[in-house]
DNA sequence: CATATGTCCTGAGAGC
DNA sequence: TGCTCTCAGGACATAT
């Protein structure tokens, strides 16, 4: 998401709508006049990615944090509908290019944040490490002594940044770790296994541009499917064989609200410590 | 403090 | 242009 939307790096902000829309506001921090006031003529420096999260750096010391959240996303010029765009960014230059904030449900999070506010929400005691630079020892850190069962955990944003729900039963299925095996039980050989894996299998997304599922939400900043769902070893694959074993049927299970799927020969859960 | 649960929202799909 | 129901899930609020 991030890569497809570098071309905006150099252009200023000229202009910032909300389409009419009979669907709700997104949430949008501060109110969109007076966001739109203070991002106006401003020129955009850089874009990174943090954990989930797209930031767009201004030269005026505010930053703009993008949270599309569950069906959402940032992109140029083109989206999977109309319907769904709820921001719209225009930008000085040429060729002419809009940067556009979809989403689906209504869930997806605008910020702008100065500096100070940056530190105060998105620094370390609020957000752990990224995901793509996962160690099992920052892993084991933060999590355990953790009671919680390990999935549930792994989704725990101040523990590690960027994994969501989709990943969560992913990395664990590769990782050939027990989604209700409680972080406590885990030895450190394991949480470097499940870092080493949760590197692998969000470099992996990454390179196949994300997972377009089967409401065909997710979408590249060029507007077409991701490729990274062919690849799924479990997820939504209830009764199917794993992708890893390709021998057991894939088991759905639910954690905190949450699905979880997994391959009960690949993820044994043992009997003693682990 | 740690952990668990409810809540927000729209659209897809199942079942009748 | 059938209707109703369930489910999908990030992050946060609230409860225990």
């Amino acid at each position: 998401m991030r890569r497809g939307i570098l071309s905006i790096v150099g252009r200023r902000i000229e202009g910032l709508t909300s389409p009419r829309s009979t669907l709700c506001p997104i949430q949008i921090s501060p109110r969109l006049p007076t966001f739109r006031r203070r991002v106006a003529g401003a020129r955009i420096d850089s874009v990174d990615r943090l954990g989930k999260r797209v930031i767009v750096d201004l030269d005026t010391g505010d930053h703009i944090i993008f949270e599309p959240r569950m069906s959402g996303l940032v992109t140029l010029n083109d989206a999977p509908n109309k319907k769904h765009i709820r921001l719209v960014f225009e930008l000085n230059g040429r060729p002419h290019i809009r940067l556009l904030f979809w989403n689906v449900r209504g869930l997806g999070v605008v910020n702008l944040f100065s500096d100070a506010e940056m530190a105060a929400r998105l620094g370390p005691h609020k957000l752990g490490p990224d995901a793509l630079d996962l160690t099992g020892r920052a892993l084991r850190r933060r999590l355990g002594q953790s009671t919680r069962p390990i999935k549930v955990a792994l989704l725990d944003q101040k523990a590690v940044a960027g994994i969501g729900n989709l990943y969560a039963s992913e990395i664990l299925n590769r990782a050939r770790v027990h989604p209700q095996l409680r972080c406590s039980q885990l030895s450190p050989a394991r949480w470097k296994r499940i870092a080493e894996t949760t590197r692998k299998v969000l470099t992996e997304a990454i390179a196949h541009q994300g997972s377009t599922l089967s409401d065909g939400t997710y979408r590249k900043a060029d507007n077409r499917p991701g490729g990274y769902q062919e690849h799924h070893r479990v997820y939504q694959r209830s009764g199917e064989k794993c992708g890893q074993c390709k021998r057991a049927a894939v088991v759905k299970i639910v954690q905190a609200g949450r699905s979880t799927f997994f391959c009960p020969r690949c993820q044994r859960a043992p009997k003693t410590a682990y």
